[in-house]
DNA sequence: GCATGAATCAATCATATGATTGATTCATGG
DNA sequence: CCATGAATCAATCATATGATTGATTCATGC
């Protein structure tokens, strides 16, 4: 590496790259085998030049974990409205979660590493569970939208089902089929259930 | 520690003792800062005699994980039985999770760093898919007797609706309130959506 | 040009870390 | 009691690792 002229660069420039290089690190070997040195090779600087633009190795997970939710957060469709079909929405949302993990399957793995080590890392969960709870809060919004419309079940509550429907979709993954092949599968199961037009006459008792 | 007569112990038990205190240590400070100095000292023996009973770090892992999910596996609920009310079997699968939740958290919490560690360790893949299915596959099978027994949606589809619960008891954590106190809501929001008769709340159990 | 600061690097430090070696202590069957 | 093997420990190895230091190179304004 390093075998043309080098330029250099900006540390707004140089800091993305660190970032983009320690989440593919993460993501090929697992953060407890996250290494600055390989960071840095990767990236194709110094060791202390990392140092120079990144102090120290949690501000370099810091720094990862803004990268990786202002680019999921870049992939979300429009704030919930409650002059449009709620169902369309929820599908919007769902869509939006399925073409990350089609398309940047990266940025929901990294986030799940970090979950991780924000146990031993304080400051990593505010910010983790702030974007949680505000991705969440976008269904919550969207079920109460849908049972004002009538959409769904008049006495879904909104909170437990917004829960219900994001954990749902994030979890599903090592105990089923490889890949999405079950994520619409899930997803209309869970909004058949939330529907308020159920047509089935399923025996009484 | 060791300052009263130390006996020497079978294999056995000091293998137990070395699981105990790994987990212990993964789960106070993260799998990334898992030191197998800082399990011996826990154990309270040198760090060769660990590795006279442990072979490797990695056996160390696979031990943990082993330990863990014979513990998980011990707390589960009958086996899914077609002659008996599937919403009670239903639930007291979800009473299982929950009461291991509240009463055993080291092992769901243990579990989930595994999974982490389980990206870069094929055999812990292995071991933790096949645990993972088997445990989903026990409600694709209560899903199944519920709806031939017309407690169920005729419309329910096992397999995703056992992905749904599974995934949304698993993964609510950091998206609500602390601790458990949304478990049975986000329970019984599901469980309403798969009822096959909207109606009533009728007896629990 | 050229002064200045930002960006970069080679070399090194101090400690951490997984694992090994060889001697020592204990339990147990005969 | 004592021979034997299991269990344990102190000391050490070889390397990994986060971070620092001080010198060097480049871009930019004047």
């Amino acid at each position: 590496m390093r075998d043309q002229k080098q330029f250099y660069l900006r540390k707004g420039q140089r800091r993305a790259m660190i970032a983009e290089a320690a989440q593919t690190l993460i993501l090929e070997r697992g953060y407890a085998a996250l290494r600055t040195r390989d960071v840095a090779a990767r990236v194709g600087i110094n060791i202390s030049t990392l140092h120079f633009h990144v102090p120290t190795k949690a501000a370099m997970i810091a720094l990862v974990a803004e990268a990786t939710r202002d680019s999921f957060l870049a992939l979300l469709p429009p704030t919930p409205d409650p002059s449009r079909p709620a169902r369309a929405q929820l599908r919007a949302e769902a869509q939006a979660y399925h073409d990350s993990l089609r398309d940047r399957p990266e940025l929901v793995a990294c986030h799940t590493q970090l979950r991780q080590i924000a146990a031993t890392e304080p400051e990593l969960t505010d910010m983790l569970d702030t974007f949680a709870q505000g991705w969440c809060q976008r269904y919550v919004e969207v079920l109460a939208i849908g049972r004002a419309q009538g959409v769904f079940r008049a006495d879904l509550v909104p909170q437990p089902a917004a829960l219900a429907i994001t954990g749902a979709l994030t979890a599903f993954g090592p105990r089923g089929p490889d890949g999405l092949a079950m994520f619409w599968p899930v997803f209309d199961e869970i909004e058949r259930g939330f529907l308020a037009t159920q047509i089935n006459e399923g025996e009484l008792r």
